[in-house]
DNA sequence: AGCACGCCGACT
DNA sequence: GTCGGCGTGCTC
């Protein structure tokens, strides 16, 4: 009769708490009724959801439900034998999910390629694909031909792409034996099949035809029992042998300060630790990277390895793949849905050992893991802007934390966050302020914009040093954070601007297609130069990469200059050509945006020429200045690698801007140093913490009545917790939408998410919620 | 998020 | 008389 009562059922059916992917609720209950024990947490599951079917994870095995029994459905079927995700990066996602308050079964699908989402099995086989050997390549084909034709026509097929899968092979009509054969005399080689289709598009080349279509069964999703083929388990640590890995180069000489630098790491104890490396542009930052994975392979353990952008790094990953090969496995946004599920499982089954991938590879399967390294840890590329907003910089330091394993933060210009966590001595700094080779650091100065007129950009003092680089024989390159003819098309007669109409945006000129483009929506219009109010002639105001570089031309007739930015890297291919041709010393002038600070190195480049900072100095969000800083920086880093000094010039309304002097007279540090203590005065990150409230409706109204309604709801349980607004969005006008925020603050991070954990929970439930597009984001990159 | 149900306008 | 608009509610 108590309510302490024992529950008379002896045996009580067990239970599963799932998480499926839609953006509520904690997880579903399900009753476990096949029999034998219920599938282990992170093992998928195929549930009855609402009127059809889904796929979910198991999180957990619940004692007891809230709900009535009635409700309650059985488990349709078990689709892994084994979690597809493991118990620490179950963890790290649960704790992901409730730390950016984002439902966890949108968390957990968004850390499985989608045809494990789908169902997919994790068996199954994985595509290997083919390339030359040196040797393969030097064989004459025609010799070849006239004792073992069939090895002659693979050689040939594999001379003109840079790889081929088993299927392409098998569709050519090569037999197995054929490349088992040619692997034997080493004239072919197993290779990355991601990494070789990156590399081989950064280098303009066609992938061919290999998409979509495999040789594996179409539909094994979610069938018959899990099988128990050894491959797809996780094995040991030590399960298999190493693949010899290749090592065609001699390993470089180490620096003074790569040799500081690893011996600092290889001095600590194992287990985690932070490490911020520190090393300016040309240190040879990767050379460290590269002997730390190395030296984890050979222990038998797993690297992962965060980039910003793999597009941007082809240099990168092609080191990669000639010293890593075959262990190598490449995630990014940019495979198909079946070479990412091969890449994933690659990790998953230890048969790579070495993970190179954007933002959402830091939640890749680790079963050995050994290390994390997040390179330009300071891009704000790692934090997702949309749906579930992680910051995959800050995970991987939260993922080595559980695995026990070292990370290791680089940057040319670290973020401020880390930065004081280094000063701090919560994370170990390595510095390595010295480049290879002779050329020493560039020399830095402004040209006041306000003495010295620029037309289309480009001022006197500028022209005049373009002109003696370019006499010298050297490249130059001229950074404008801008695309287009001009941001700007005005009448002097009405004093009005062409406007977008639908955003709080001007729109850009663009004078080479005759249009005019908004650059924050994507609208475009036919470019008029007669005003249509008055008639009058307009003017295109302020300069773009376009306008700059047909200046360049008129200015330099018998120059070769080109462009860099995303109207021209939109053509496939271009993006390639323009760099192997800077590269190769054909283009004499070079100007792009921001396009050009990443992953590429200019050797022959001596001037870089900044032709507008103001932008980032008059930024209305506290971290403007901090991403001006590392910008100029990053394109600083570009001039004068080896031999030659170089020089970077920065043209500024505001030369005695207290952020631009500390560039100019020391060094990034200098300037971190100053940022931060404006930081902590201002009490912004890294000195409290921030998580915005955006939302965002048709109807302005709408907007606020529902920001208000959460700021009211935030203040009444607000404790040590600053609310703020709501105000409109830095442009509250975007894409034909109303935009606006609420601003919470904090000291401490515990009173900050318990608030937003209170209101998101109540605000679930109110009519004003539905009306609006929302999101909640925990540390934000920018306001 | 999907997907249903449900009650009011312009069409064959 | 129907097709279909999106407001509201639900998913273990």
């Amino acid at each position: 009769m108590s309510k302490f009562a024992v529950p008379s059922q002896p045996a009580v059916r067990p239970l599963v708490r799932v998480a499926v992917p839609v953006p509520l609720s904690d997880g579903f209950d399900y009753l476990w009724t096949a029999g034998g024990a219920p599938p282990p947490a992170g093992a998928r599951v195929r549930v009855p959801f609402g009127k059809g079917e889904r796929v979910g994870i198991v999180l957990e095995h619940p004692a007891a439900t809230m709900l009535p029994a009635d409700k309650l459905k059985p488990v349709l079927k078990r689709i892994d034998a084994r979690p597809v995700i493991g118990d620490e990066l179950l963890a790290t996602l649960r704790w992901a999910s409730h730390y950016y308050h984002h439902p966890i079964g949108e968390v957990l699908s968004h850390a499985l390629p989608t045809l494990l989402r789908k169902g997919r099995s994790l068996d199954g086989p994985i595509e290997r694909a083919w390339q030359l050997t040196p040797e393969g390549g030097a064989q004459p084909l025609d010799r070849v031909a006239g004792r073992a034709p069939q090895q002659a026509r693979c050689l040939s097929l594999l001379s003109q792409q840079p790889l081929a899968t088993e299927t392409e092979l098998r569709r050519a009509g090569l037999s197995p034996d054929v490349v088992r054969r040619l692997t034997a005399k080493g004239w072919i080689e197993p290779c990355t099949p991601d990494a070789g289709k990156a590399g081989s598009e950064a280098a303009g080349a066609s992938a061919g035809s290999r998409t979509g279509s495999s040789g594996e069964p179409p539909s094994d999703s979610g069938g018959s029992a899990p099988t128990e083929s050894a491959g797809s388990q996780p094995p040991s640590p030590d399960a298999g042998s190493h693949p010899p890995t290749r090592t065609t180069e001699p390993l470089p000489d180490l620096t003074a300060d790569q040799t500081r630098a690893l011996d600092a790491i290889a001095a600590t104890d194992p287990g985690f630790k932070v490490f911020l490396l520190h090393g300016v542009t040309a240190s040879g930052k990767t050379e460290i990277f590269l002997r730390l994975i190395r030296e984890q392979l050979d222990a038998g353990r797993q690297t992962l390895l965060l980039v910003p952008e793999i597009s941007l790094t082809p240099q990168l990953v092609e080191r990669l793949s000639r010293r890593f090969g075959e262990e190598l496995a490449i995630l990014h946004s940019g495979l198909t849905d079946r070479d990412r599920h091969d890449a994933w499982r690659r990790a998953y089954r230890q048969q790579a050992r070495l993970i190179v991938g954007t933002r959402s590879a830091v939640f890749a399967p680790l079963p050995t893991a050994g290390l994390i390294i997040v390179d330009e840890e300071h891009d704000p590329a790692y934090k997702q802007e949309r749906g579930f907003r992680y910051s995959a910089r800050d995970l991987a330091v939260v993922r080595a934390r559980r695995l026990g394993v070292p990370v290791l933060l680089a940057s040319a210009t670290p973020s401020l966050e880390s930065y004081r966590n280094a000063l701090e001595r919560r994370y170990r700094l390595l510095t390595m302020p010295k480049r290879i080779g002779a050329a020493g650091v560039p020399s830095v100065r402004t040209i006041d914009l306000n003495m010295h007129a620029s037309r289309h950009g480009l001022s006197t003092p500028l022209v005049t040093r373009i002109d003696r680089h370019l006499e010298r024989g050297d490249q130059v390159l001229l950074f404008l954070n801008r695309r287009g003819f001009a941001p700007v098309l005005f009448c002097a007669e009405c004093t009005v601007t062409e406007e977008c109409g639908r955003c709080d945006a001007r729109m850009t000129v663009h004078a080479g297609s005759g249009r005019l483009r908004c650059h924050h929506c994507g609208r475009e219009a036919m470019l008029h130069w007669t005003c249509p109010t008055c008639g009058n002639e307009r003017v295109a105001v302020g300069a773009g990469t376009q306008r700059v570089s047909d200046a360049l031309k008129a200015l330099y007739p018998d120059r070769r200059i080109a462009r860099l930015d995303r109207d021209v890297s939109r053509t496939r291919g271009a993006l390639a050509t323009v760099l192997g041709e800077v590269e190769r010393g054909e283009t004499d002038i070079i100007v792009g945006t921001q396009m050009l600070t990443k992953g590429h190195d200019f050797p022959r480049v001596t001037l870089v020429g900044i032709v507008n900072a103001d932008q980032g100095l008059l930024g209305t969000d506290f971290r403007s200045e901090e991403r001006l800083a590392q910008t100029i920086v990053q394109v600083a880093g570009r001039a004068g690698r080896r031999d030659r000094p170089g020089e970077v010039v920065i043209q500024t309304h505001y030369p005695r801007h207290a952020l631009l002097a500390a560039l100019v007279d020391q060094d990034y540090a200098a300037f971190a140093k100053l940022a931060l203590a404006e930081r902590r005065l201002a009490d912004w990150p890294p000195y409290s913490h921030v998580a915005v409230w955006r939302a965002e409706a048709h109807d302005r109204d709408t907007v606020y009545r529902y920001l208000r309604r959460i700021g009211a709801t935030a203040r009444e349980h607000a404790e040590d917790v600053r609310v703020l607004g709501p105000a409109a969005a830095p442009m509250e006008r975007l894409a034909g939408r109303y935009r606006a925020q609420l601003i919470l603050q904090s000291g401490k991070r515990p009173p900050l998410h318990r608030l937003v954990g209170i209101v998101a929970g109540a605000s679930r439930a109110w009519p004003e919620a539905r009306r609006v597009r929302w999101a909640i984001d925990i540390d934000p990159n920018g306001l």
